[in-house]
DNA sequence: AGCTGTGATACTCGGCAGGTATCACCGCGG
DNA sequence: CCGCGGTGATACCTGCCGAGTATCACAGCT
């Protein structure tokens, strides 16, 4: 009686998401009237009103903000009890949690450090085979969270580390990456206030979470679109200063003097007991 | 088809608990063929062997390892929903989660910080109520995971903040506190190596989870019985030098010149959004 | 061999999740 | 003022599946 069912829990975020009953009934694959009696049962099963519904569409109650926020953790920790398992199935003796780490990354960067931590884990004896995924612009958290990967690199301060265990393996400057003609390209270090208004060299955007910060700068979706736009003269970004790796011609870095330091961690789900996780951290923390 | 219900998780747990069908079936309250046609399906579903049959028991497979692991997990975070959700059950107005917060703490431990920061958060514009909640030894962990408490009061290296966000708050050095007439009381300082092994004065265990570790001295389970203990020269303990202000005329407190510091953090789940919450951390970080 | 304790199977029953059809209610435009 | 479209709720039925009882199959004892 004081539990609930993840079915019913993802009926009331598809709700909570949708605020409509007809749309969340439609995306969850059922009809609206079943729908409308689990957001029932479940409002009676936890005695606490969820939504208001206000005959014309619903919103939701300060007890419905909450599930929502809680609900899709406990989903996320589900779904991610639910592949791991999946992913452990080859691996029968007891005492270790599977053959393979998924290592998260966002896509392009970390060449330099992702290299040296793949040589060095891969002379340990017994090292367990890594698959990189790379992923989106701060993905990376969602990743760990529902299982999609064991272990991840992440930036702070672009990263929140809440919720993992990480530990911290480089920090670096950051570096203003312009292009090579721009006036800007022949200054020795910049400022932030040097490059927060230039008319022509307006800051890209990236989507963090599918969703664009507001501003004057092209809005762009991976790293190869950056560069090229870069290259072009239309935009500029910054970058922590180990991006140098992957720079073009066309492009020039200038240091920033004041921009926050960016630290690079491997973090992971807090809970994790995993033999090849534990070794992985070790290889990476004595890098 | 990729999902699972929190049903088949419990079922799960408590069979891995117990390796035996029919006392986790009697611990569910359920008769024991449903139990095993439950893990089946779950097997099937997942296409992993969770359980080595064999014949005189079970065992677990290794993906049954990464399952109980996960899906406790899951299950304290789903637990961890309900009770938050109830608890806000009467905040309606959208963008709070709730109007008041558990803090837990190790019964009897914080006593001077404890009121420091109930007393600077009460005086804040519009502070939330604060239910004090005593824990047992290291409970803290598993009440701020399952929802129990909200954020705590924890003591690195004791506590594992894994897991958590948190914020240190002070750090101290540690104090023997041994029989006020036993001879190691007129010691100005004491080492570790110096309580290690007195014959007279073993050191208590405390139990952590259930368990008490190996070792000559007394089983103890709180601080009063601690406290009796050593009054009558049974005993000794160490502990943060905090604890001086609950000892009795018949303790003494000798400073340690080895033992590791300990820091008290205030920690709380990661993706935590109260409002009452941030003040409560802002207000503790402020001390 | 017989006993005991293990988990699996066979079969039945009841509840509940799900579907269809419909209602009750509101807001809107003619 | 009266349909009309769109909302969520209700009524009613159906079929699946979770749970119970009884029993089996098997291993290790004595």
């Amino acid at each position: 009686m004081d539990t609930v069912e993840t079915r019913e829990l993802r009926y009331f975020i598809a709700v909570a998401d949708e605020l409509h009953f007809g749309r969340a009934a439609e995306r969850l694959g059922i009809a609206q009237p079943p729908l409308s009696r689990a957001i029932q049962q479940l409002e009676r099963r936890l005695g606490v009103a969820l939504l208001h519904r206000n005959r014309r569409g619903v919103s939701l109650t300060g007890a419905g903000e909450v599930l929502r926020q809680e609900g899709r953790a406990a989903l996320d920790a589900t779904a991610a009890a639910v592949r791991r398992t999946r992913r452990a199935g080859g691996a029968d003796g007891p005492g270790d949690t599977g053959d393979h780490l998924v290592l998260a990354v966002k896509a392009g960067a970390f060449h330099e450090l992702l290299n040296k931590l793949l040589d060095a884990y891969a002379n340990e004896p017994g090292a367990a085979r890594i698959d990189v995924l790379p992923s989106g612009t701060c993905e990376q958290e969602g990743m760990l969270r529902d299982g999609r990967a064991d272990v991840a690199l992440m930036h702070t301060p672009f990263n929140t580390l809440a919720g993992f265990d990480s530990v911290a393996l480089m920090t670096e400057e950051q570096v203003a990456i312009v292009p090579a003609r721009h006036p800007l390209a022949t200054r020795r270090t910049l400022s932030l206030a040097d490059i927060a208004d230039v008319p022509d060299l307006p800051l890209a955007r990236w989507s963090s979470n599918g969703v664009f910060p507001p501003g004057p700068g092209p809005e762009v979706h991976d790293q190869t679109q950056l560069a090229q736009l870069i290259a072009l003269g239309r935009t500029m970004t910054v970058f922590p200063e180990s991006a140098r790796t992957w720079l073009w011609h066309e492009h020039a870095a200038v240091p920033l003097t004041d921009a926050p330091k960016v630290t690079t961690h491997i973090a992971w789900p807090a809970h994790s007991r995993s033999r090849a996780l534990a070794e992985l951290v070790r290889t990476a923390s004595r890098l």
